[in-house]
Order: C-alpha cells, then structure tokens, then sequence
DNA sequence: TTTCTTTGTTCAAACGTTTGAACAAATATA
DNA sequence: TATATTTGTTCAAACGTTTGAACAAAGAAA
C-alpha cells in the first residue's frame, strides 16, 4: 500500500501527457478535448487522486475557505446562525472554518490571526462579550478581507453588517408587559458596552416614558447574561422593598435564572412577576411555565451574512463601507408573560 | 494602502538579506544570529507581516489542522466535546475545522472530502445516525490520516475509539429503577444499528433479567430520539394495556418529549412513571421535575480524543489498530425518578 | 602557519497546482 | 496554394514558504 500522495503528475505520466494538461482537463478548460478530459477522469478516479487544495489555493490565491466566530457554539441561535452559514456557502463551494472565542478578547484575537494566517476569503463574526478595543478586527479590514459581523457588532468598523432591531424588540416587550397590567417593569440587561445591548436599554427606557411608566436606576442591572448572572440580579430585585411585577431579561438563559429564583421564592409567574427573556433558544418553550421571548430570526441572518460575504467577494473593486441590514424582531407570548390568560383562551 | 501582500521577500529585500534568512530566523533556527533574528522579528512587525500558512503547510507536507466532525453542534454533549479539543490541539499549534453532518450520511461524506481536500492533518469524528455503510471512514485510512472516533462509532473500522461504556450505563439505571422499586421497565432507544444504542440495549436487556423482570418487546422502541420521537415514543408506550412504570429512554431530548407527554396525560413523574434519560444536557437539570440522566464526561472525551491524536500524529512510525478508552458512565439521579424521595431528605 | 570546527548566510530545489504564452497540427478561408 | 483561424497541447513561470547542501568568514586547535 504505497501511502505516496497521488499527484496531477501520475495521472500525467499514465497518459503520457502533461501535468498542465491534466490540470486544465479537471478544471474543464475549453481548449481541451472531450476525449483527454474523460481519460483523466477515469485515470484519477483509478489512482484515487484527491486534489490538494493547499497547492491550488496558493497558486489561485484564494482559499475557499471562510472563517466564522461566533461567542460560542453551545447556543441555538449560534449554531442556527452557523448551519445557515454553511448552507449557503458550501452550495458556492466556499467551506467554513468556526472558531469560537467563549466570550474571551484574546481569545478573539488569536483566533482572528489563526483565521488570517489560514488565508480565508472572508471573516463572519459575532464579537465577545468582552471585546471593547476593535484592533484585531481593524486588522482584517486593512488587510481586504472582506468580514461581516452579525448579532454583535460595533458598527464603528465600518463593515457590513446584519442584525435584528433590538430597540425595537424592547419596545415590543415593554407594550407587551403594560397591555398585561404591569406597572413596574425591571430589565435585567447585557453590558451597555455592547451596541446590542445599549440599543435594548435604551428601547426599554423610552417605551417605559412613553407609557408614563418610572424608569429607575434600582430596577436595570447589567450583566454577561448566563444563567448563573440572571440568578444573582434576581436575587437582588427581590430584595427591593418596592419589587417589580415584571423583569425583562435580555437573554434566555439570564431569564431561565431568574426563573428559578422566582421558583425557589413560590413566587407566582406571571401572576406575581411575568417575565420575557430573549432569543428563543429551544428551552424557552420546554418549561413550565415556558418563556415569552424574542425570535430573533438566526436562520435568516445565517443565509444574509453567507449572501454578503458572496456579494462582496465576487465584486472585484469592491470596497469595505458601512451597510446594515436590520431584520425586524418578532414577540413570541409564551406563559411566563400571559398574566391576562390569553394565551389559554384561544 | 498598498493592498499587496507582505511576504517575507519583502522582509529580506529591506535587511539586504535573503529569503532563505527571514523564514530561518522565523523559525529560529539555530544558525542564524540573534542580531539578524531580532531584526527580522522588528521589520516583519512593522511590515505587518502576516506568514502565509499555505504555503508553508504546502511545503512541509503538514496543514496543522485536524477536521472535526459531529452529527450537530447544537447539543450540550458535543459542543463541550468540541471544546476540549480545540483547547488541548491549540495548545500544540493546532486549529480544527469543525464541520456538521445534521445526522445525513451524505453530508458526511462530502464533509470527510472536503476535510482531506483540504490535507487536515487528522480527523476526530462522532457518526451521523444515518451512517451504516463506512467506505468513507476508510478513505480516510487508506490515506494514512489519523482518524479518532468517538461516542457513536462503528469499530469494524480498526481505530481510536473513545466512548463510555453504554453497556454499563444501561446497568446502573435499571439497578437504580429497581432500587426504586421499579417492576415494568420501558427503553426508549437509539436504532440499533449504531453500536452505542445496541450495547445500551443489550445492558438493559440482561440487567432486566439480572432482576428477573420480564424482557417484552412491545417495551423496547427504536427510534432516532429527538424530541418528537420521545413524544412519539412515549403515547404509544401509555395505549399499552399494561403501562410500564419506569421509562429508560437513550437520549436526554427524546426524554424530554416522553416527560411533555407525561405531564400533558397528568401523569405523576415519578410516582406513577418514572423517567431516565442519557447525556446531561443542561436543560435536564433545569426543568420541573429535573430528569435523572447518564454523565458522558464529555470534557474527558474531548481532551482524550485530541490527545490521541497528538500521540499518533507525534509517532512516525504509527499504524491504525483497533484501540478502545471505554470512560466510566456515572448515573446522575434526579427528581424524575427518585420515587423513594431520597433527594428531598439529603 | 596550517588544519579543523563553528557560525551565519546564500543557493537552489521542492511542495502541487494554475495559467498565459507559445507552438504545432488540423481545419477553414481566401 | 497560400494564409488565417481553430484546436489541443506543451512550456515555463509563478504562488510563498522551507530546507539540506554549499560556502565563505571567523575562530579554535594543532
């Protein structure tokens, strides 16, 4: 069993003709015969040739290969988000390479050089929790690489961009909770560093003073949004002496927490505090009571960010420019909010 | 913005020395002089030099990427396995490709082609739940990349192996439901087929007798255990003339279906039935009752699976063998079937 | 001083493709 | 028949590294 890589060059010695030859016979170049083309066909089938890519892309300049970095893999709407990724490029004949940074700036940082160094054709990405500084995303710009930032994403790069309208996903929330009678609405929200999560508090404030409704310092508490978090800003609302009879969490597993809590305090959901979380990951619908959340439409988002990447590959004078598309968010009423009963109406 | 890449040419070309010199003091090798080293390291920096892997992986015959391949990311068990291997091989130089085959053996096969297109040094995988035939697997051995499997996989293939031993973890539950005085015991299972789901059957089988409790076909279901399966699963177990009362199902979502199903009936978990399921998932802890479950150390068959692959990619000389790690389950026991009440009284 | 060793570098080929130019043969056009 | 065009192939360079051999210069040993 010669374990020897089988070359163009074998093919080529079979038929006695070039490697030039086989090569554009493979890539069903014009100038060459029907008759040569099936022949090498047959032969490379034969000696069970694999092409290297390597070889390929660094003659072509061109990878094929399209990086991903997502927070983390173990989220549904990531994993929905990459899926879409996937679907849509390798339909192009792009492959993708997921990296994840687990929330982690130098991590980030070290899978961007990785991506880089791997030559991918372009970069999708969703930023860390704790990303702040943009160097290391500047440094994917400045190199013509086209990258595509979705969910999290600080538009001050300059790039293209695809994301749900959480200002308004906010709002939605908040007319949602004062239809059902609520009157003191906390938000247990992401880092406001994070333009995503700024945008929710800020939809939140505005649609409380529309509503006439007191925005107080006491009922926001940021956080990373884990599970763990949205346990101990529970634990904290329900200290208040004036507790809020509805928290709006900006994340689904934040929101499982504080359930829990509320729980383990036999305090009625909705009926004592309703609660709305955000994303729609699986479990939301799974528990008793299930979550009211935020649908956030990962598979479109999936499928527009690989759409972009393509759009902006196959544009040879393209240049990087500030471009969003806002996807609108949709409010799916689940228990945990339904205090007027609606839901077991229907 | 000269867009022109930096190649270490470049390097040289400012130094007045020549290429063959940047890439040994890159490498640094010990015949150049720490002089030149430093010099290269600063104009490389201010070039903003960035190496360009493929040509280096093409040259050396080694890509420093191992392809990963799992039936889906979205699930606690594999993403956390995914984890621990990009954590381990990072470490060594490596990065992984990670590629989903969403359970269909003929994304499977198109992600094994591309992976050795793409010359990845070594492959770690876990089968799609379609897979019966393995011609692919042995294209990857017959080309002398390592190939790791674990969790679901055939071992007619002669390879690394690292799994739990299901056979066990079918015996710790049905002793655990016996304890609890458990007589007409149900297995929602996994397509026999696949081997892990076979040897989870034959454990409960002969545990079953074991106790002398009767073995009867209409309580042993195959299906392809997601949630909607379980579900499924789970109504035609309760038109049975003789219900069961205890219900072993192989997978923890499928579990989580037969509990809807079970509560949607007002059916007492786990006075009336009782319910086990397999993997951990996080969710299995967090509803209302938990689920008892089987821990499948995914952390440990994750670094074992990339150190593994260290060992044979490290070893020159290495051939393919047929070589098990077997991990002791551990029974995680949960309100769902804790019908003696012996967690409340801890 | 001569010879041997060490040090730091250059040289040249290689990794496996791709691709435009060149070229000969076959075919078409005048 | 002479010329132009088309067809099918070869040639040679290129992509950006790496690496063993070669080599000159400097230092050590005799």
């Amino acid at each position: 069993m010669g374990n020897k890589k089988v070359t163009i060059k074998d093919i080529a010695n079979v038929l006695g003709i070039t490697p030039s030859a086989v090569s554009k016979a493979l890539n069903n170049h014009p100038r060459i015969s029907e008759k040569t083309k099936v022949a090498v066909e047959q032969i490379a089938k034969n000696l069970n040739y694999q092409p290297n890519h390597l070889a390929s892309a660094l003659r072509k300049g061109k990878s094929n290969l399209v990086g991903v970095i997502v927070p983390l893999t173990n989220s549904n709407f990531f994993s929905s988000v990459v899926q879409n990724i996937e679907e849509v490029l390798n339909k192009k004949g792009y492959n993708i390479i997921i990296t994840q940074s687990n929330e982690s700036y130098k991590k980030e940082c070290s899978n961007i050089d990785t991506l880089l160094y791997t030559q991918v054709d372009g970069i999708i990405a969703s930023m860390a929790n704790e990303t702040t500084k943009l160097t290391h995303y500047k440094k994917i710009k400045s190199k013509g690489v086209p990258l595509i930032l979705f969910d999290r994403g600080e538009n001050d790069l300059g790039v293209d961009y695809i994301g749900i309208d959480d200002y308004k996903s906010s709002q939605l929330v908040i007319e949602h909770l004062v239809a059902q009678k609520c009157k003191r609405i906390a938000h247990i929200a992401g880092y406001s560093h994070t333009r995503i999560y700024k945008n929710r508090i800020r939809g939140y404030k505005d649609a409380l003073e529309k509503n006439a409704l007191p925005i107080e310092k006491e009922l926001i508490l940021e956080t990373s949004l884990t599970l763990e978090e949205g346990r101990k800003k529970m634990e904290l609302l329900l200290q208040l002496p004036n507790r809020p009879d509805a928290v709006y969490v900006a994340g689904d597993y934040a929101a499982l927490g504080a359930l829990q809590v509320l729980k383990e305090h036999n305090i009625k959901v909705p009926e004592e505090i309703a609660l709305v979380g955000f994303s729609d990951e699986p479990f939301t619908s799974l528990i008793t009571p299930s979550i009211s959340t935020i649908n956030q439409h990962s598979e479109q988002i999936g499928k527009l960010a690989a759409e972009t990447f393509l759009e902006r590959i196959e544009d040879p004078n393209w240049k990087p420019v500030l471009n969003k598309i806002i996807l609108e968010p949709e409010l799916v009423v689940r228990e945990s909010s339904d205090k007027l009963g609606l839901l077991k109406k229907q």
